[in-house]
This record gives C-alpha cells, structure tokens and sequence, in this order.
DNA sequence: GTAGGTGCAAACCTTTTGCAGCATG
DNA sequence: CATGCTGCAAAAGGTTTGCACCTAC
C-alpha cells in the first residue's frame, strides 16, 4: 500500500471530525495535519513549525499552538512532557497504543508495549472506583546505546 | 511516636546529607524543608512559598526553586508535573514509592501502588536493555467521588 | 453573510539567573 | 574569611491571547 494512500486516508477522517464539531477545515490545519502524521513521532510544537514552515513561511506560531489543541480535544494528537519544559507531541492515528522509555543520557524515546501492564492499570484503578481515560507511564534511565561506553550523545 | 520527633529525625537526615555534598544548612532550608515535611503531598512552588512566607514573610521565591533543586538531587523531594504546566513536587522522606491517579474533574490526586506493576515495568525495561532510574505512571480520568452525580469540584 | 480562523505582537506565567550583600562552617 | 546562599529584580522561554483582517461554509 503506497503510503499516500493511508495518509491521505487519515487526512479525511481528521478533517470529517472537525467538521462534525463544526470547526473548519483551512489549508493551515491541512499542512499541519499532514505535517504532523508525514512526521517522526515526538515533536515540540516549535519543531512541527519549523516543518510547516518549509512549505508555508508564513504559517503562525499561534496556528500550530491552536491546532494541536484542536487535534487533542479530538483525540487525534497526544501531548507528553518530556520533563525538559516543552511539550511534545505525537499522533494517535496509525499507532496503536504504547508507552516510553526516555533515556536521560542522550534523550532517545524508545517505545514498548505490555498488554498485561495495562490490564494491571485497569485493576488498580477498578480498586479505588477510578475510570482511566487516559494513562501515561514513562520510565526514564539509561538507553542500550548508553550502557556500554557510558554513552550519550 | 509523637510526630515532632519523626520531623526532627527527617530534618536531621537532610541537614546531614547537605552538608556531606559540602552544602550549607540556613535557616531558609530549614523552613522549606520543615514546612515540605509537614505539608499535604503536592505541591507547586508557589504553595510552598506561601506557606514558608507565613513563617518568613520575607523568604524569596528563587530560594524556594533552588532549594527545591536541591532537594530533588540529593532524592529527599521528586517532581511530578500535574499537566497544568506547573511542576507538583512531594517529599519522598517517610514515603514509599507509589503512583498516581489524576482526577481530570475536581483535581483529586489517589495515590497507589501495585508491586507487580512495578516487576513489569523492570521486566519490560530488561527486555529493551533499558536501566530504569525512576518512572512515573499517571493514571488521568474521574475519580470515584465525580463518578456519582456528574461531579466536579 | 457570519462564525470561526489566521497572523502578528504583546501578554502570561512559571522558572532561572546576575548581582551585591550576607551568613555559614 | 572564603565560599556558598539569599533577595531582588530582570530575563528566559514556552504557551496563550487581543485584535483586525480574512475565509470556509
């Protein structure tokens, strides 16, 4: 499957959820949409901008700030601190859920999954009458590349 | 036990490790320590100000964030950041370890702790040759006192 | 035509830093 | 008495907002 095909997929479905919400749908929110999904997984908003920008110089600071928002609200776009004061960003769609080891060392985002841990979430949550609606586990340390030598890049 | 003398033992502790890394013991670090000690589990800097300030009124807002960078190296204090773009910080000294369960809808903080939880993280970690120096698992939705009514606080 | 969106720049807010004077060990 | 600490105020740095103009529907 060429990979136009599924992003341009994912671009309607983006587009068809704002539309539901009665929001609009701007070449702006388009490019950033396509940018963000065309893109390595965590960025910062200043980073996606700079992308956009490559295509579309004149695209706002303020824009990208505002789309994300929209993008979260709608389920589309995860933020996740990476503890460095900015946030950082990655799309849900075409991803299944996992979560990230962060190496504090050289900063790489490795990601895992590990089905039993979730169920295990769900039942301490069940224990004390809590509904998840979303979860975030990050276990931060020391990547592979970081063991041997004593790394960082 | 009487509690002053457990908050005396723990002040003892941190006074002790400070001066080990050739830090010095003042009496603003005795106060922020003291009220971090004696003060309900997270909080921002600036409540922890506010507090020291009812004792020091003249206690400055920079000591506060250098003590607290302080405190978090030497692991007498960790920061967990609420998704509100401050930074929570709560005392580790007389805790065990545990995680969080956010609640999204009257700001409730459950605290809560599953060792096997725990076990899978490492495994899953040892399976990445990943290190794991400190995590954290935040479980974000509603909590069981907004599941009745609608609730909110 | 009318919400809603965009760009720009300024405002915000938490956290950090430079500096002169002060206190600890 | 040297080094580290404090307070103040200003700077930083990411994010948000006010406003005038524009555009999708």
């Amino acid at each position: 499957m060429p990979a136009g095909v599924k992003l341009d997929d994912e671009l309607g479905l983006v587009q068809q959820a704002l539309r539901q919400r009665g929001l609009r749908w701007t070449d702006q929110r388009a490019r950033i949409v396509r940018t963000a999904l065309a893109t390595h997984e965590h960025y910062t908003a200043d980073e996606l901008l700079a992308l956009c920008r490559r295509d579309d110089p004149r695209l706002s600071r303020a824009t990208v700030y505002r789309t994300l928002a929209v993008l979260e609200e709608a389920g589309f776009v995860e933020g996740l601190d990476a503890g460095d004061g900015k946030r950082r960003f990655e799309h849900v769609l075409g991803h299944e859920h996992h979560d990230h080891m962060v190496c504090l060392h050289c900063g790489a985002i490795v990601e895992f999954r590990d089905d039993e841990l979730e169920r295990r979430q769900e039942a301490a949550a069940r224990r004390h009458g809590f509904r998840i609606e979303r979860h975030s586990l990050r276990l931060y340390g020391r990547c592979r590349d970081c063991q041997r030598g004593k790394g960082g890049a």
